[in-house]
DNA sequence: CAGTTTTAGGAAAACGTTTTCCTAAAATAC
DNA sequence: GTATTTTAGGAAAACGTTTTCCTAAAACTG
């Protein structure tokens, strides 16, 4: 072994047309398969470049070719449960057509978000996937995504009057089918919970209560729609609160799990049965939704299958369409929701499903 | 506006150069903020590139520098909320200290691993984080890492045999003062439930657990001990089969979560209170355990500080000692776990912490 | 004011690929 | 057996930075 410990340098394409007696440039064309080179000096260098360990130099070969088969995704939070699984779609999707994946995070932080944006462009990612943070109002950076000739596809949370690729859920169908579900069992006074309304996402959840509420000519007291409710303890607060009124509610839909969560636990404090005297269901079907007693209905949204249409509006965009302002020239893609009917919500037990499995 | 339409190429430091009227040697030391440019032309410059809407790009002087200020993480699974939290923990450490993460997934697939040690040296990462598979069994793949002057860094499920800088739990100590906790609460008949066997981390989980009991001179049957116990189903089969013994368990102590709902829902089966029949404490403090009911005890394996603190045994490593072989030749951190106390283990109630917040 | 040092910046090579354009040799055509 | 085409590979430029080594001019020194 020559030299032990001097910082081995990396093998490159050189050294693999030194050892074969080759030129670099044949070297590259055998190793990515071309045509233009035989099958046996294909094998041999490929037998060469396994033997001397050469790896592929990618900022090399990005730099030349001026793409990277990197795509960038950016999300509020990386550990909430929904953006994991997207992030988990996505991954899978950029592992089926051999590409990297860049993970950034905005903490629901504007200025966080421009700097990730900033940061993909530097990286030259071919394409970046975004969900707004809560604080983004304006779009200026994601002009400047474009700008720089690179792809962009909004998901969830994404602002509608940019151009550019959208997936959502179908936000107000998925709360109208909630309400209905509600309605079906016989809840009549139901009360919403919801989140900031200046984000069109909640927007849309509570136009589709509101749209179940008056396709069943049910009327609800105003002081039965609160927004801004999205976490366990001012749930708790406010349904408290409402379940004390003389005309109290005798059902919540909450366009959060956490939210339905507080809920069911001011309803234990006053005595309530869940779902004999108050029915209740949430969105997101976090994994805890499973889990508490009773258990919660809530509206999934196939946070998995959506990180990997995401990615796929990129994929089947640039691999198929390469022709340009086809079809596709702002794509919107809406993923079908779909209500989960656990304890908290279905009142006829149909076969005394109490302990459940 | 000229040509609205032709791939507008993106501005370089040879554009900024031209403009300003200097060498673009210049202007990469200007940007780069070096002492030898005046700061007038400083300003200069920065003013210009900020006007050509100038991007650094980082594939290009990646290639030059030979370094990538990127870092690349492997983990099983990104959508498991330990991972997840660990990842976050990581990329803000990465966000500190101006860092790129690249976030790979293995998917428990010792294939899958390999490729994913394959796609960073590709990317030149500078450092990889990794959590080994459930099915990695050697480290030739790590020794390329290495090879290749890439740091790396394991964590949680490690590889104690091969010589690199380590953080794991405190796991045997964790695991023994959750059996304390058990005993302290009066139980004597402690089970255990454990994972794969072949795994140091489970293994470690386990000794802490036979010292425990070892160390409180209690003895336990045989069959209390049950390995490979990881997920709701099996455990709630396996916590039932015990629970009808004539001599049955008093207590389970669990290396997961899941494993504790499982027995928590066999003891609901089997007539059993808990905790006042029954305790149960689980491991790795699953965002779950709050909301079940009575709510989980568990062990809080801190993750967001395991992950902060493993990228920065790389800074710290990298940044700090440039000196090698310092103290820092192979770093073995532990982070210290926590026994969080809930209601299915805590036994004497102090002041009657029934309901709860 | 001649000699020395410092300052501010420039020229050019280098990083490791890919790609375009060439060209010998081999194969085919007639 | 010459003319043409095909095949297999080579030479060199290019991608956009960073970095090393240089050098005029400016600033000191005495």
């Amino acid at each position: 072994m020559p030299g032990e410990k001097e910082k081995k340098k990396r093998a490159t394409i050189r050294d693999i047309a030194d050892a074969v007696g080759i030129a670099p440039s044949s070297v590259s064309k055998a190793l990515n398969d071309l045509p233009t080179i035989s099958e046996n000096m294909k094998t041999l260098v490929r037998a060469k470049a396994r033997e001397l360990n050469y790896k592929h130099n990618s900022n090399a070969a990005n730099l030349r070719r001026g793409r990277s088969r990197t795509i960038g995704v950016i999300v509020p939070k990386i550990n909430v449960a929904f953006f994991a699984d997207i992030i988990a779609g996505i991954e899978q999707a950029c592992f089926e057509n051999d590409h990297r994946l860049i993970i950034c995070q905005s903490h629901e932080s504007f200025e966080r978000e421009m700097q990730a944006v900033e940061t993909l462009i530097q990286q030259n990612v071919d394409c970046v996937l975004i969900s707004l943070s809560q604080e983004t109002k304006t779009t200026d950076h994601l002009k400047e995504i474009t700008n720089h000739n690179i792809q962009l596809v909004q998901f969830d949370r994404v602002d509608h009057t940019f151009g550019s690729h959208i997936l959502v859920n179908d936000n107000r169908e998925a709360s109208f089918k909630a309400v209905q579900h509600l309605i079906s069992q016989g809840y009549k006074k139901i009360a919403f919970f919801g989140g900031p309304d200046y984000l069109p996402l909640y927007k849309e959840r509570k136009q589709g209560y509101l749209d179940a509420i008056g396709s069943a000519g049910l009327t609800i007291p105003y002081n039965f729609i609160v927004d801004n409710i999205l976490k366990r303890a001012p749930a708790e607060v406010a349904a408290t609160e409402l379940l004390r009124l003389k005309f109290a509610p005798d059902a919540f839909f909450t366009v959060s799990d956490y939210a339905a969560l507080g809920v069911l636990k001011a309803a234990e404090r006053c005595g309530k049965k869940v779902p004999g005297d108050i029915g209740i269901i949430g969105f997101s079907n976090e994994a805890f939704t499973e889990v508490t007693s009773p258990t919660l209905s809530s509206v999934s949204q196939q946070s998995r299958e959506m990180g990997r249409e995401t990615a796929y509006i990129y994929f089947n965009y640039v691999l198929n369409h390469h022709d340009d302002d086809k079809a596709a020239h702002s794509l919107k893609l809406v993923i079908e929701s779909a209500v989960i009917e656990r304890e908290s919500s279905v009142r006829k037990n149909k076969k005394g499903n109490k302990a459940g499995l």
